[in-house]
Formats: C-alpha cells, sequence, structure tokens
DNA sequence: CCTCTAATGTTCACAATGTAAACATACGAT
DNA sequence: ATCGTATGTTTACATTGTGAACATTAGAGG
C-alpha cells in the first residue's frame, strides 16, 4: 500500500464497503453520497468516477447484500429432508431481513427505476433478479413440488417469507422469535393439496 | 366559497389529496413538501401550519391509503364460503398494491420511525397498525382456521399476499394477471394440515 | 360595530444534498 | 522521458426540508 493519496486504490469497494455501513448504522438517510465519500477520504465528486449517480452506488450496495442473502440460504439448506430444508431457508431469509434491516430493504424496494418497464412476460415469470439466491430456494422447491406446479411453489415460499420478513420490518407484526415464527408459517404451506 | 385566497380554507387536506396524487403520477422523488404547497397554491412553509414534517404528511397520505385499501378489501369479501372470500381479499389486497405502487409502498414503509422502538412484545404479536385493513382479513380468518391456530393463520395469509405483492411491486415476479396469481398462490396455504 | 388575539400564510434565510463543469495529478504504454 | 487517459479536486448551482420573523385575517368579547 503506497502512501500516495491522490490515487485512492480501490475507491470503488471502499465506497461500496463506507455506504453498507452508513446504512447499517444510520439508516437510509444517513447513507449519502457526500458521507460515503467522506468515509473514504474522497472529494465527493471523486464517485463520479465509479458511479454514474448515488442510484448505481445503492444497485452495487444491493448486489453486495444478494450476495450474502445466498451465502445465509445456502448455508441454511441442510439436511436430506427437503421440507425440513425449505422452512430452514424460510428461517434464514427472515433472520437475515431483520439483521439487516435497511440493506434488505435497499435491496428490494431501495433501487429506483428510471422507467417502469412494463414487459408483458408470461403469467407469473419469475425474473432472474437475485438469480442466485433464488436459485437456492427454486432447487428445493422443484425436489418437493409436485410437477407442473413448482412456479407457483416456489412464488407461494418466496412470498410468504418475503411478506413475514416485511411486516416484521415494517412493526406490522413483532416477534420475539422471528425464525421460529417464519417455520411456523412456512409450514402452513402445502402445495400438494387439493 | 369567499374569494379571498390568504386564508386557504382546508388546506390540510389539500395538502393529503395533492400529495397523494404527486405520489401517484410521479412517485415517491415527485412527492416534495414544496410541490404539494405549491399545487395547493400555498407558500413553502404554510404546510407547516398543518404537519410537524414532511414525515406527518406523509403519515395521513398513507393513513388515506389504509382506509382506501380496507374499502377494497371490504368489497370483495362476499358469498358465504369463507375460504372463497378470504382468497378474494388476497386477490384484491395484490390488486390494490399494483394500482396504487407508490402509495402502497409508502403506507408501509414510507413514514420513517424516528427510534427503532424495539418494544419486546409477545411471540407473533399483531400490531393494530392498520386495524381497520387488518381487522377484514382477521375475522375471515377466525372462521376458518382451527382455534388456537389463527394467530398463525392470519400471519401466514397477510405475509403470503403481502409478499406476492411487494415482489411483483419491485419486479421480482412479474404477473399477467396479478389477481389471479394471488388466489392460486393464496390456495396453497393449508391452515388445518398436519 | 370595533378591537384584539390567535390561527393561518408569507417572506427570508440556511444547511445539506445530488450533480455538472473545469481543472489537476499521476499511472502506464510508447 | 513523454504524453494521453484514468482518477481525483475545486467550484458552482438548483432543489429540498425547515427555522425565524413578519403579515393577514377570522372570529370572540366589548
Amino acid at each position: 500500500m503506497s502512501t500516495s493519496k491522490y490515487h485512492h486504490g480501490d475507491l470503488r469497494h471502499s465506497l461500496i464497503r463506507a455506504g453498507a455501513e452508513l446504512l447499517r448504522a444510520r439508516g437510509p438517510t444517513g447513507l449519502t453520497l457526500r458521507a460515503a465519500a467522506r468515509a473514504a477520504g474522497v472529494s465527493p465528486t471523486a464517485t463520479y468516477r465509479h458511479f454514474a449517480d448515488k442510484n448505481a452506488l445503492l444497485a452495487a450496495i444491493a448486489a453486495e447484500g444478494f450476495a450474502e442473502l445466498e451465502q445465509a440460504l445456502r448455508a441454511a439448506d441442510l439436511g436430506s429432508d427437503g421440507r425440513a430444508a425449505l422452512n430452514q431457508q424460510g428461517a434464514a431469509y427472515v433472520a437475515f431481513a431483520i439483521a439487516n434491516p435497511h440493506l434488505f430493504r435497499l435491496m428490494f424496494a431501495g433501487v429506483q427505476a428510471k422507467q417502469t418497464t412494463t414487459a408483458a412476460c408470461g403469467e407469473g415469470t419469475l425474473l432472474p433478479a437475485p438469480q442466485g439466491a433464488f436459485g437456492v430456494l427454486a432447487a428445493r422447491i422443484a425436489q418437493i413440488a409436485p410437477p407442473g406446479e413448482t412456479e407457483t411453489a416456489i412464488i407461494a415460499s418466496w412470498s410468504i417469507v418475503h411478506g413475514l420478513a416485511a411486516l416484521i420490518l415494517d412493526q406490522r407484526i413483532t416477534a420475539a422469535d422471528p425464525s421460529a415464527l417464519a417455520a411456523r408459517v412456512a409450514a402452513c404451506l402445502d402445495f400438494d393439496a387439493k
């Protein structure tokens, strides 16, 4: 590490890490371009050499978050019982959201789309957005859902844990043991029924 | 209605309506205190006679949204078949979110809490926040879920439709017919199972 | 009807933020 | 060694939320 301070060396990652830390510590209003630059020891406009605008920085932070989430899901996806593994994934999903509330919100709703791309995809199409984390879930579902119903099963599973996480974060539901609640709620899903 | 323009007459409601309209038309970044004041034909700081700060205006708009949502749920809660009525509520919930995406997001995640009130309530406690809309759902659940499981059933039902709505709004899922998808997904819930 | 007060709006002012434009520095290929 | 290009700096500006001081008018009490 050279002591020449003009060129930072790895400013891009520094900004992402500083931004993520600001988000965790001070919430979304604390995550500001200038604050991130300050934390990285750089002038505010230096950020524009690495990110087109603030949204691009947010997107990069969100992408890191999705990688973390994938890790967490993969770590929870254990055992030979597919249904149990799925429920464990659900608990891990909710636990991740609660452990990183601001990051979780940023990941899903934080990056503003310029244009509302109303691309007409097929009914119930799953977008590959968080493909990594999504894949961990989809694999287990494919294993335990009846064929032909896997897409509905995936959407239902994802929706129920995502909704629970969101409602807890937004303080619409209060849970002393969120993971346990997640498992209990996930158990209400029955893919084979009817 | 007098033509004296100094005192607006009903500025509070005008600001709420103007704010809601701005939100619908231009999204959250377009909903600004100054823009709302401009739309109401008033100076920016006049708003502070009616709202402590911007957050208070947002909260008022969100409250109106919850009233609308309750109306929509009540209108969908028809028929003697409790399970069918519940699924229709789910479809209406998702339809509302899609019809009012920015409002829906504001209602649940838009108003920033000053302090993260980590009040330790009981496990799986339901907060009365949107008590009106929530009550419509809870009533049906109580009717069809096994006694002793109603709270879990309520949380599961709310979570699955809320999650589906959120994922669609955030473009993680694309649905040609969201209401139909909501009904199909809601059908995966089985409260009596096991 | 006149007056006075409180409710309601206005004008100024300011700090913070995102971002554009012009300039400076230094890394690396020639 | 030279020079272009990537990277960072300084300046500048419009927008936003919001505080402070001032203006106006509605309506109660004489």
